[in-house]
DNA sequence: GCAAAAAATGAATATTGGTTCAATTTATAA
DNA sequence: TTATAAATTGAACCAATATTCATTTTTTGC
């Protein structure tokens, strides 16, 4: 004999995983990450631990869901951004704006997909610098564009677009780990005239 | 009856420090960073694991004394380079350059200072992130001393010292990492270039 | 309501890595 | 050379965590 879920358990268990996934987001964004356990992450859940692994193959896959997730979330709203410009540093501005909005908002994101304060997690670290290299490609993408275009001067678009990265990283970890900017619109403008400048934008 | 140590005895043991010292450079410096145990320390150093607790009370006692060397040793080196300079730009242009060509020389200094990927060791986060924040400000130095000059625009000079040493450090992660590249010159022009230009000097 | 199946539980197990310590080896000073 | 101090060793101990599994609870289909 054979059974069947119902609708409601189906519900129920997609309802479970999405919980499980929340409070491992919680339990990563929080201060010092030391207290990543699944006996952590199933106790936020309300969950017993056994019950973790009828929902993840081990904590890998966890970390691999999850940091699909939010990073799809955060390509989106990039890509929905960048939507209205066609000129390449339209583009990167809006891009840049996207992020900064984006990361101050929900500093929990920022916190898991900008910062590394990864375990000796391999799975984790590994991730985590596919992300980066990711948006270094995407930059890089647009500042050939603009090499191509004349737009700006002849350079190493790969090492331009690392740096532009970068610059931005280190400037969003600093406001989050720290206190934000006094004069929020100076800083804001600084960061992306800092990167506009870089490029060599007139 | 008390022994006094011979000075053959205390150059035995400054040596054994030292091999200590150096093995967990080594270890720290290597990919995956995951075998970073006392243990492991302790073997590439040629010594028995209870004998490391001869020479340092514990493993944080051992991070400390090593990031602090290798961070003297930096701070040594930059400088020497800068001290023929009294033009501000010429100072940090000595400064990038000072540390673009030791790091690319002693990969494993690079990675232990600018890399991270520190286990879940609060004191080695601790450590770490001063040394970065350290780096920004002395930059923030160097900046305000521009600003005040007029030689740059008005800005928020700490979020351009972040994004300065942030562009700088992800793009030597980044040669660290990967592969150095091909054409290395224009590698070098674009990263100088990149900050130089980012700051806002004409 | 009942018997079989599925899901959930959390104590037990396994593993990893820091630290200790009784036993052993080496060095000192007469 | 010898008695004692100092240094070294590495197996044992401990703590923290991932993972498993025998037991219990809930759900399903009748």
């Amino acid at each position: 004999m054979v059974y069947h879920k119902t609708e409601k358990i189906i519900e129920k268990q997609q309802s479970r995983k999405r919980k499980i996934l929340n409070a491992a987001r919680e339990i990563l964004a929080e201060k010092e990450m030391g207290s990543t356990s699944i006996k952590a992450i199933a106790k936020r859940a309300g969950i017993a631990t056994g019950t973790f692994y009828l929902y993840f193959k081990d904590k890998d896959a966890l970390i691999d869901v999850l940091l699909k997730e939010i990073y799809k979330e955060l390509l989106d709203i990039i890509k929905k951004e960048r939507a209205p410009f066609t000129n390449g540093f339209d583009k990167l501005e809006a891009t840049m704006k996207a992020c900064i909005d984006t990361f101050m908002g929900k500093k929990h994101l920022a916190k898991i997909l900008l910062d590394l304060s990864p375990q000796n997690n391999t799975v984790f670290n590994t991730k985590f610098s596919d992300i980066i290299n990711d948006l270094i490609s995407f930059t890089k993408i647009d500042l050939d564009e603009l090499m191509e275009q004349q737009l700006i001067p002849e350079q190493d678009t790969l090492v331009s677009a690392t740096a532009f990265v970068g610059a931005f990283r280190e400037v969003i970890l600093y406001w989050i780990n720290s206190d934000e900017p006094l004069d929020i619109d100076l800083a804001y403008k600084t960061l992306i005239n800092f990167n506009m400048r870089g490029l060599g934008k007139n």
